[in-house]
DNA sequence: TATCGTTATGTAACCGGTTACATGACATTG
DNA sequence: CAATGTCATGTAACCGGTTACATAACGATA
């Protein structure tokens, strides 16, 4: 593999000419230009991209902690995140939190390890204090992904929580549903919390009263929504509709509800969200939703490359969701009543 | 951020003594180790990845190429590729080809310009040939995942496909089935060329004849799983079994069987290929031959260490497919004919 | 006690770039 | 024509590690 030294002798320069020419922020007379562009293709000369980082400081790499590698929802974030990076000529690495925070953390030391420009961070599990405080003690700039900390919310990417939980209660009161259930995500996430807030906001908006047996928190997991909804099941609630806090859990209730002789949506809508890809292919097909996470993933790259790498692309940092209806709500006639 | 000399100085010893500390491969008397750690610890020592991979020419990193970052395929295989990797410390930098030839070959340049220690790649289109020049070009180990280039046996991990096509014909031929039609992928692939041999083995196997009116070859797209039965009704072809070259096209298939008023598996039994998550969620459960992806990646990550930073994994470069039975193919009764 | 071998540690060259500063060629100006 | 400025190019220090080789300290042996 050639080096630098080989190039400027070949091409009777000087290595500092030739690094001129390979970085083209400098001026160089176009004659000399020629000459070690030659020599270069000639050679085959590719410069060592560790050589250069350790001259620059700077890596050209973005390093990304998400959920998981697998599932639709980080699938979908990294592709469009690497798309927007790697037209910058720079690179991404991924690891994954693997839904422990001790990994979530193991994961960010290695990226930092790495001397990556900027950090792209999906965190589940990781609480607001302890991201202040690696944000402060950290040089590397740090971007988060659908979640907001109200402290950085100029490095945060988000989704308006609030407005997609109203949206698909009011979807379902719109439907002349009244009695409507509601599955939560785990409290402590503040998207979960968000998603809550919104469903009260659509009842109250509605003069529906509230009635917390109507409300049981899950785990966003599939088993968890088939849980939480025998949970409602032994409370003996009646509903005609019911939102999920995300669309696994929403597939576990449509589940669970198959098991237990219950039709959807003939005996009870159920709307999910996220719009996660099987969301279309299941049966019936789930209301949801969607969250614009392609969106998310492009974004973030560009905040990232704005933050780690000083450009300046326009970025978007709050996003409204927006409801998809399936097959899985319908109108409520008026000779229908409560269901279980 | 501190460097060696700084820790040296500090612990009173040379860098080469901190060096051999940190690399714990050199031995350091017992009193002087201690004083380089108390050192490092009190500094926050982190050596530079930069520095020691320019001196030592290792990026202690494996690139990955995929066709797709999204997918339930090549999520998982990620997941546990990554899982491998990241145990020994090293780091896995995925990227993406993007399903085109170009990007394909764009992406490998990407990844052996950061210098990585071994390439795992997931190619699709690029040729036998070229990537067997590649090899031999490149000094850089490459391991492909899901495709067996003869000449690189060693180097792949692979399904023994053919096997994976044969088991999903017998498993209608064991119901019933004679008539059974077959959507392949696009034969320029050798996996789809291998199921469809598979296929023609298992009617050989039970004294059907081969009737090529049956045969349609697709894209391994869902819309390709429509247009490919479209053809086959076109051709006035009659069967009742279908076997596609994977989950996707069977998806395709099961859309359009209902969309012209058939029912699955009531009218046709059709069988896929892959096991993707979906599989298992849509209506009704896709009966499919499981690929053993997750193994599939942690396998390619073993052999990527062992290739690439010098490991001795064991490691198993084929695998033998197996029938998942769900509920979309069904034993033909005695008075069943042909269907469509 | 002189010599030798062993072993922990130090010295310095090297990996391959970037870049501040020096240099020298040439044009411009009084 | 000397002085000055401009600008392309060269020189060399530096980034922060690794490692071949040199060195010094110490114990064993004759």
């Amino acid at each position: 593999m050639a080096t630098i030294r080989e190039v400027s002798k070949r091409a009777g320069v000087s290595i500092a000419t030739v690094s001129r020419v390979v970085n083209g922020n400098q001026k160089v007379v176009e004659a000399t230009r020629q000459k070690v562009l030659k020599a270069m293709s000639e050679l085959g000369y590719e410069p060592n991209s560790f050589a250069r980082s350790l001259a620059t400081n700077k890596s050209e790499t973005i390093g990304m902690v998400v959920g998981e590698l697998a599932g639709p929802f980080f699938g979908e974030m990294m592709q469009f995140a690497e798309r927007v990076i790697r037209d910058e000529g720079k690179h991404l690495i991924i690891t994954s939190g693997h839904a422990s925070l001790a990994e979530e953390r193991d994961a960010i030391e290695f990226l930092l390890k790495r001397r990556c420009d900027a950090l792209i961070l999906h965190l589940d599990l990781m609480p607001d204090a302890e991201i202040l405080k690696r944000v402060d003690d950290e040089s590397t700039p740090i971007i988060l992904v659908n979640r907001l900390v109200p402290e950085l919310a100029g490095q945060c990417i988000y989704l308006d929580n609030e407005a997609g939980g109203c949206l698909a209660t009011q979807h379902l009161i719109e439907r002349g549903h009244r009695r409507i259930a509601c599955i939560t995500g785990p409290l402590y996430k503040s998207d979960a919390r968000d998603r809550l807030t919104g469903y009260r906001n659509a009842l109250k908006m509605a003069d529906i009263p509230f009635d917390d047996q109507l409300v049981v928190e899950g785990d966003y997991l599939e088993q968890g929504g088939e849980a939480a909804l025998e949970r409602l099941f032994r409370r003996d609630a009646r509903f005609t509709g019911l939102v999920a806090g995300n669309d696994l859990m929403a597939i576990g209730v449509i589940k669970a509800l198959r098991r237990n002789g219950l039709k959807v949506p003939d005996d009870c809508s159920v709307v999910g969200y996220d719009d996660v890809v099987m969301a279309g292919y299941i049966e019936p097909g789930l209301t949801t939703v969607r969250v614009p996470i392609e969106q998310f993933g492009a974004e973030a790259g560009r905040l990232a490359l704005n933050l780690g790498e000083g450009l300046s692309f326009k970025v978007q940092h709050l996003f409204q969701p927006t409801l998809i209806e399936r097959a899985s709500t319908r109108f409520l006639d008026a000779n229908d009543d409560e269901s279980s």
